[in-house]
RNA sequence: GCGGGAGUAGCUCAGUUGGUAGAGCGCAACGUUGCCAACGUUGAGGUCGCGAGUUCGAGACUCGUCUCCCGCUCCA
């Protein structure tokens, strides 16, 4: 964990927030490899879950929403933990979940309840009162329960069919941490599937297996990566069923993304909460139901940490010692890089032509400084899969070198070919 | 927030009983080389996390504070 903090500061993947002043806990700032990752991450994200479908599209709402919204999903009421701390022991514990002043094992006090309220608050204008106080959204789901009847509405989509979305959200954590785990503010991509109550389970059992595959798809290894079903005592009042996506992270098994069968109580509430019906009659079974919601809630943060991760190996090539990152080819920041033996003068040029050449197609990168050698391991690190060498034989043959980086394999291609080649390794 | 550990160059670290900051790697330029972290020369880069205090003098000592890591707790 630490070589990889260290590896994404170097070479700039991800830094801590304002960091010249000391940094801020719980938010980090991408550099200019991270924002690629992320980016590439969001899309084939986007790809899978809106563009190759039929049944979901994407929505994007504002992370300022009106302040009801939060009362009616009981995020003012739910996300402030009332804790006790034991004044002998200095353990925390949920107020709600302890039965007397006193400490069982250790006979020791607690202290008085603390609120802590998990919900950033700021004001919407220049007047700081109770009435003008709105909060950032702790998730981005609500925007899109909020914005049903005007999906419903605008488009010809029925049940079942899914709203997707990806944005930020703020939650004010007590304690973030493990680099960007846990942070106070994210990204999430969520999909809110609304589907006939009958059908909640079995769509349950789709969207836990969708998911899992996805990660296989980005390149994480299978064996890395499980599906926990939540115990009735971790699930939350409403929920009818949930599944972690979890990864074997440094510091243990931890949640990559939930999928949680949340049943009509999101619809329920702001139906009664706002007097908007957002109830709907299915034409097939001659019936008017709230539909219910079947949700994966993935972390954009969290698929970056985890790919990287992942991806994170120490090899021996040649005797010599290389950090590698074995980045998909789908997401790596670069995916060929081209490197011209020399310096001299007909191989850069041939060089740049290609870039050129192939700058449209794939995120490339072109590199001349320092030896061969240290540009390869240059590219290993930040996990670019090809590269793309320029030799002095390319000036009379007009080929040139397409090496990988996970077969440490080397094939002479011609320059004019380059592309399909490419095209057929990358695609 | 509580308990424990840490913070010196971009990274990894050294810095003696308090005496005015160094190394390796990386980065840049030039030369040489030319397929897996080559070599030489030169160079850039440090508010020693921040703020007070003690002292003739603080990177070292004291206090406060911020951030990071581990644990409690929470979750994408």
């Amino acid at each position: 964990m630490d070589k990889l903090v260290s590896l994404a500061k170097r070479r700039g993947f991800f830094f801590p927030s304002s960091e010249i002043y000391g940094g801020i806990q719980g938010v980090w700032d991408y550099g200019p490899l991270g924002v690629a990752l992320r980016n590439n991450i969001k899309q084939a994200w986007w790809r899978t879950m809106v563009e190759l479908r039929d049944d979901v599209v994407g929505i994007d709402a504002g992370i300022l929403m009106n302040p009801k919204v939060w009362v009616a999903s009981g995020h003012v009421q739910n996300f402030t933990d009332p804790l006790v701390e034991c004044k002998k022991c200095h353990q925390r514990f949920r107020a709600d979940q302890v039965s007397g002043p006193r400490h069982e094992d250790d006979g020791g006090e607690f202290t008085e309840a603390q609120q802590f309220n998990l919900m950033f608050k700021t004001f919407a204008g220049p007047m700081e009162s109770s009435s003008t106080q709105v909060y950032l959204r702790p998730e981005t789901a609500q925007g899109i329960f909020v914005n049903f009847a005007n999906i419903l509405n605008s488009t010809r989509l029925r049940p079942p069919f899914g709203i997707a979305q990806v944005g930020k959200a703020f939650r004010n954590e007590i304690t973030p941490g493990n680099s960007i785990f846990r942070l106070r503010e994210f990204e999430q991509m969520e999909l809110e599937f609304f589907v006939p109550p009958a059908e909640e389970m079995k769509w349950l059992e789709y969207w836990k297996e969708q998911r899992f595959n996805w990660y296989v798809g980005l390149g994480v290894r299978k064996e890395n990566l499980r599906l926990r079903a939540h115990g009735k005592d971790e699930l939350a009042h409403y929920a009818r069923g949930a599944f972690d996506v979890e990864y074997q992270f440094p510091f243990g098994w931890s949640e990559l993304e939930g999928i949680a069968a949340r049943g009509d109580y999101d619809l329920t509430a702001h139906q009664h909460a706002s007097g908007r019906d957002l109830s709907y009659f299915d034409d097939i079974i001659r019936e008017r139901y709230i539909p219910h919601v079947v949700e994966p809630s993935a972390g954009v943060d969290r698929t970056m940490l985890t790919l990287l991760i992942d991806a994170y190996r120490e090899e021996e090539v040649r005797g010599e010692p290389r950090v590698v990152l074995k980045l998909h080819r789908s997401v790596a920041p670069i995916q060929v890089a081209i490197l011209p033996l020399s310096r001299k003068e007909p191989l850069t040029e041939l060089a740049k032509q290609v870039e050129h050449q192939l700058r449209p197609h794939f995120r490339t990168e072109y590199d001349d400084t320092q030896s061969i050698g240290k540009r390869y391991r240059r590219q290993d690190e930040i996990g670019t899969p090809f590269a793309v060498t320029i030799d002095f034989e390319s000036i009379n043959d007009r080929a040139a070198t397409i090496r990988s980086r996970d077969e440490m394999t080397q094939e002479r291609v011609p320059v004019d070919s380059l592309l399909p080649a490419l095209r057929e390794r990358l695609v």
